[in-house]
RNA sequence: GCUCGUGUAGUGUAGUUCGGUCCAUCAUGACGGACUCUCGAUCCGUCGACCCGGGUUCAAAUCCCGGCACGAGCACCA
């Protein structure tokens, strides 16, 4: 009997309850600053899901709170554009909950009249404390009247903020005590970035959420399980509304070992005292920053895809990530010669016939076709720390050196000695390396080979790592970011 | 404290629904080797795990009971 080896499931796990061509998902990011790694599991298992069963993924801004987490108004605009990015094609619809403040107040004011919701004027505090004992406030067997001039009042901002809430009845006896009489909507006094103050009155997650998945048709939502407890909160606001539930998934928090968690608050905070250079600082855990560093938006799709769908809390090592790009951009990536520290030396032509020029793949699997054509000059580098007796300069030849003068012993490699890289100084101009360490910078000057040196190209540095080209100057060295290793 | 969830190699992950085909999959990593005119790529090999304790059973990663650990919610944040 052979025995069948196990293999690895490949690709995600299917989607439960769904029906090819009618699944809707969707990604509802808080616009308070750009996305970040975290957020790109959201976009590559939504739209991964969507591309699957032929389905559609709502982007909506869940923009209703304007104290804790206020709305950045740029944010809206990248937010759209990373997901593209991301996902490899636009959200199918794009909504925002600042602008659908009518639908939400219409919907809460049925939730009073028709008796499942009511308004509370007890603190947070002593509702906490009744709720814990299991016992109603007074607030909630107040008549229909006094509920609907309460909220006349809460509208029209003569109830001030903190005074009053709006509640969702449910079973006291409830065993989880976050589920009791959960809050709906409060008062926001403080005017909202993108509508101003025409609202008094301002939904919760919770109800926002809830009222939105079930008008955009939404099927499936995938949230993290930190958000269990809004399931089955919003369940029990959906069998007040006699509306059915989506199908819930879940995922556990992730951390990144480079990083830690994502706090997009803290990196705004951290921005604005200047400990950032800006969104896109390299040494963010943003989507932005990832992609001014040369990420290809396949890896960080390959990446989540590959871990999937589980509810374990997680720690993910940046190295895993650069390796799906690696993969991703290899064949793609030109090479080049940098060097770092340069040590000057000269051919010394006795005994050799010096080539004049020199031919070396762009690709050394010709992936990319064609060459880079190196004019060789009498004087050339390579990197101070590989300054040895005997080395063989790549592509070219062996040389001895003594002092600074290189004689050629051979151009076909003779022997074991190390392959370093180099440049002739004519074929060269002055570059810097950026890249992440610890808090700051490293900065690393040196010679770049001058051959079709392209703004925004992805390229190998021989012996280094990736990098991006950053700016090429008219004067002044070429700007190079590090990608990875 | 109450409620909910999760525990498979260093890091992730497959397998757990319907116990045997699992001396447990794949990736990443580490180590070693081959190859290559890069410390890249490719190829080969090695290392390394079912949280613990009982129980049921001919047979348990998988079922049952009891622990333990970790995480989350209990915000008028998302």
């Amino acid at each position: 009997m052979e025995r069948q080896k196990q293999q690895k499931r490949v690709g995600l796990k299917p989607l439960p309850n769904a029906i090819e061509g009618k699944v809707i998902l969707r990604f509802a990011p808080n616009p308070n600053g750009p996305l970040t790694i975290g957020h790109s599991r959201g976009v590559a298992i939504n739209s991964e899901y969507a591309k699957m069963y032929s389905g559609k993924v709502v982007l909506r801004y869940d923009d209703t709170d304007t104290r804790v987490k206020p709305p950045l108004p740029e944010a809206y605009g990248w937010i759209e554009d990373e997901y593209e990015w991301l996902a490899g094609r636009p959200a199918d619809i794009v909504i925002r909950a600042s602008e659908r403040m009518p639908i939400y107040l219409e919907h809460a004011k049925k939730m009073l009249k028709s008796g499942f919701g009511y308004i509370c004027r007890c603190s947070a505090l002593k509702f906490k404390n009744l709720r814990d004992k299991s016992q109603s406030c007074p607030c909630r067997k107040r008549t229909e009247e006094d509920n609907l001039s309460d909220w006349q009042a809460m509208n029209d901002g003569s109830i001030e903020e903190g005074g009053a809430v709006v509640r969702v009845k449910t079973d006291l006896e409830l065993p989880n005590p976050a589920l009791r009489d959960w809050p709906a909507l409060r008062i926001q006094h403080s005017p909202h970035p993108m509508v101003g103050d025409s609202y008094k009155v301002w939904p919760l997650l919770d109800f926002q959420s809830a009222i939105e998945d079930h008008l955009q048709g939404v099927t499936h939502i995938v949230r993290g399980k930190d958000l269990m407890d809004s399931t089955r909160k919003q369940t029990l606001l959906y069998n007040h509304f006699g509306w059915v539930y989506p199908e819930p998934l879940y995922w556990g928090r992730v951390k990144v070992h480079e990083f830690g968690g994502f706090s997009t608050s803290g990196m705004r905070a951290d921005i604005a005292d200047g400990k950032f250079e800006g969104w896109n600082d390299s040494r963010l855990p943003t989507i932005s920053a990832l992609k001014r560093r040369g990420f290809d938006p396949q890896a960080i799709r390959d990446f989540w895809l590959d871990l999937g769908l589980t509810q374990k809390d997680i720690s993910i090592s940046m190295q895993t990530i650069e390796s799906f790009n690696s993969s991703v951009i290899d064949a793609v990536c030109e090479r080049r010669s940098f060097v770092r520290n340069p040590r000057t030396l000269s051919f010394n032509m006795i005994g050799s016939e010096m080539p004049e020029k020199l031919q070396i793949a762009r690709h050394p699997h010709g992936e990319i076709e064609g060459f880079r054509v190196w004019e060789i000059s009498e004087k050339f580098v390579i990197e101070d720390t590989d300054y040895s007796e005997q080395l063989r300069l790549k592509d070219f030849a062996d040389i001895s050196i003594n002092h600074n003068d290189a004689i050629v012993d051979s151009l076909e490699r003779s022997d074991k000695r190390p392959i370093v890289h180099w440049i002739p100084i004519n074929q060269s101009r002055k570059a810097r390396l950026t890249s992440p360490s610890g808090s700051g910078f490293r900065i690393d000057e040196g010679l770049i080979e001058n051959i079709d040196l392209v703004e925004g190209a992805i390229v190998q540095l021989e012996r280094v790592g990736f990098a991006r080209i950053e700016k090429i100057p008219e004067n002044g060295p070429v700007d190079l970011l590090y990608l990875h290793g």
